[in-house]
RNA sequence: UGGGGCGUGGUGCAAUGGCAGCACACCAGACUUUGGAUCUGUGGAUCUUGGUUCGAGUCCGAGCGCCCCAGCCA
């Protein structure tokens, strides 16, 4: 294998997958994406994903998608594909390796009958209640179960009548024989398999048993060759049980390695909690934007490549994190700064008059579609006597540092002219702006002074004969604190909901390239952000969601001001 | 009074006994036809405490703090 320093990440995954083949315990690699089918893939995932695919790619090895489908009670096929849409999306590729922890079934249950016959598993009749019970605390040791000791053939004659679906729900398990005096819990004889009379998503009513996770994963990943099992912190307590299924097995040992889940700061990647938003409509669906999943986040805008560079800057360690969204935020603005093209859209539009421009005159300016781009080229922008400029741009009493348009002064319309504020009209019962007369210099066009005299201001408008009418959905943090999971007593996530997290412009102005856009498209409304166009939007009715604001150092300047 | 894990600037990740570094955030400045981008710079961290060592974030002892585990969920 070559190396490659620059571009390997080095973390303590790496350094053991790294060991693991220089010391011989293994001699290629293979990892698992191992999902349970019973909701959508969030960034969450999508840094477990990373993990999976990369530590595989890295040494040359490959990496299953397998479906953790063991329970026909909450799984479901709608997941699968969307899933596999998911992973698709952010850029990852399983080949043919697609597999499903129900393909093993029977190969499971026939490792289950060996652990009966080395007397290392029984069945158990005791209630759900009484094996909780028998279980103990976290400090006091379990007791045995009254029908730990039945016999070989009886606990074989057991296991198989409950495979039949001679029993009803809850009556029996089959468990491991192990310690109940164990510290560890999981150890106290853990449940191998339940019973549950549904029929399966895949394996239909086949089956009136289903393994438990613990009974599955490891089995799993020794069968399909899995050398290391990259799983959460949560499942650091299981890892003894997952070695002492495998020994007992003696089949092909996995090596399970833990590292710590994502979280972000402003918003929750429990799917419990999302699916809660969803069901109780505080948002409009799984790939509402505002939500953390990959849907949610392809929607708002979220490129493959922000996501992959976010989950690597973010790192793999063991610690309990909280990554600032705003990193998040840095990588989207990182990447579509390179990529999106750049057109001049008004979010709150005030009518504009350039009182010494002909009436009737159009010209073409041109623009540049992306300076960071050269090969994106240049555009035609229509310019005419009306236009809109944003509202925020001129100000009657300008504050101190304020740049824009203000009675008497000037500012560059960007490729356009340079414009000086003459006057200005008002409603009379409101007092709103409702025009703005300005004059312009003829000198100026393109936005160059041949004079030389500086500009400071420069802000975007749109012609109003060839403006197109688009609305502008804004979003916002789902959030109002950094860690909503974690709430004053009596409170719960929901009350932390940020009630601003989406405002919808409707009479937004854009310029007229932009009946080429199709949902999915990314661009920069110059100077206020990265847009994206929604699928909900079409040819006589544009929606564009925001993706990220650009960095506002007005909006900073004008806060501290406030303050002082 | 059980078992497991984790403690490095505001956040996250490095430093594998040898000058505590990188990214984001923050602050200041330069540049600017996006108050964007870019560039430069400032400030700020090893949980505590003993020890080993020429030298400790790293090794050893003691303590403290935080997280996870009592589903027939995964």
């Amino acid at each position: 294998m070559s190396e490659t320093p620059a571009t390997t990440p080095k973390n303590f995954i790496f350094e053991a997958v790294e060991e693991d083949l220089r010391t011989g315990r293994f001699s290629y690699v293979r990892t698992r994406f191992p999902p349970e089918p019973n909701g959508y893939l969030h960034i969450g995932h999508a840094k477990a994903i990373c993990i999976d695919f990369g530590v595989a790619e890295a040494f040359g090895g490959e990496c299953n998608l397998r479906f953790d489908d063991t329970n026909p009670v909450k799984e479901d096929v709608e997941y699968v594909e969307a899933i596999k849409e998911d992973i698709r999306w952010l850029g990852f590729d399983w080949g043919d390796r697609e597999y499903y922890a129900s393909d093993y079934f029977e190969q499971l249950y026939e490792f289950a009958l060996l652990l009966i016959q080395k007397g290392k598993a029984y069945v158990d009749d005791l209630s759900p209640e009484q094996i909780r019970e028998y279980r103990g605390t976290l400090t006091e040791p379990g007791k045995e179960s009254p029908y730990r000791n039945r016999s070989v053939e009886e606990n074989l004659d057991l296991f198989r009548r409950m495979r039949n679906g001679e029993f009803p729900e809850g009556s029996r398990v089959l468990r491991a024989k192990i310690d109940m005096t164990s510290g560890n819990l999981n150890m106290r004889d853990p449940v191998m398999y339940r019973i549950i009379h549904r029929p399966h998503h895949r394996t239909g009513d086949r089956w009136h048993i289903y393994p438990m996770y613990d009974f599955a994963h490891g089995q799993c990943d020794s069968i399909e060759g899995v050398t290391h099992s990259l799983c959460d912190l949560a499942y650091e307590d299981h890892r003894p049980l997952y070695d002492w299924f495998l020994d007992e097995l003696g089949i092909f040992h996995s090596r399970q390695i833990e590292f710590a889940r994502l979280n972000l700061s402003y918003t929750i990647l429990s799917k419990r909690y999302l699916k809660e938003l969803v069901e109780n409509g505080y948002v409009s669906g799984w790939d509402d934007p505002r939500m953390p999943t990959l849907r949610g986040l392809r929607r708002r805008g979220y490129t493959p490549e922000a996501i992959r560079n976010f989950i690597e800057q973010v790192g793999v360690a063991k610690n309990e994190n909280l990554i600032d969204i705003a990193l998040l935020e840095h990588a989207v603005r990182d990447d579509l700064n390179l990529r999106a093209l750049r057109v001049m859209g008004v979010l709150d539009p005030v009518r504009v008059v350039i009182l010494n421009y002909p009436e009737g005159q159009v010209e073409e300016l041109e623009a540049i579609n992306n300076p960071e781009d050269p090969a994106a080229g240049t555009r035609k922008v229509p310019f005419s006597r009306e236009i809109y400029i944003e509202r925020d741009d001129f100000r009657e009493v300008p504050p101190p540092k304020y740049f824009r348009l203000a009675p008497g002064r000037e500012v560059r319309l960007r490729y356009g002219y340079i414009i000086k504020c003459v006057n200005v009209v008002k409603n009379d019962q409101t007092g709103e702006i409702e025009e703005i007369h300005c004059t312009y210099d003829p000198q100026t066009r393109g936005g160059y002074a041949p004079d030389g005299r500086k500009v400071q201001g420069t802000i975007h408008w749109v012609s109003i004969p060839h403006a197109l009418d688009a609305e502008v959905r804004m979003y916002d943090r789902l959030f109002t604190v950094p860690n909503p999971s974690k709430v004053e007593d009596g409170k719960t996530f929901l009350d932390y909901l940020n009630p601003n997290s989406l405002r919808i412009l409707s009479g937004c102005k854009v310029e007229p390239s932009l009946t080429k856009a199709r949902p999915g498209d990314h661009y920069q409304f110059e100077r206020k952000g990265f847009f994206c166009v929604d699928p909900d939007s079409s040819a006589d009715h544009l929606v564009f969601n925001l993706t990220v604001p650009l960095r506002d150092t007005w909006a900073k300047i004008e806060v501290k001001q406030k303050g002082d």
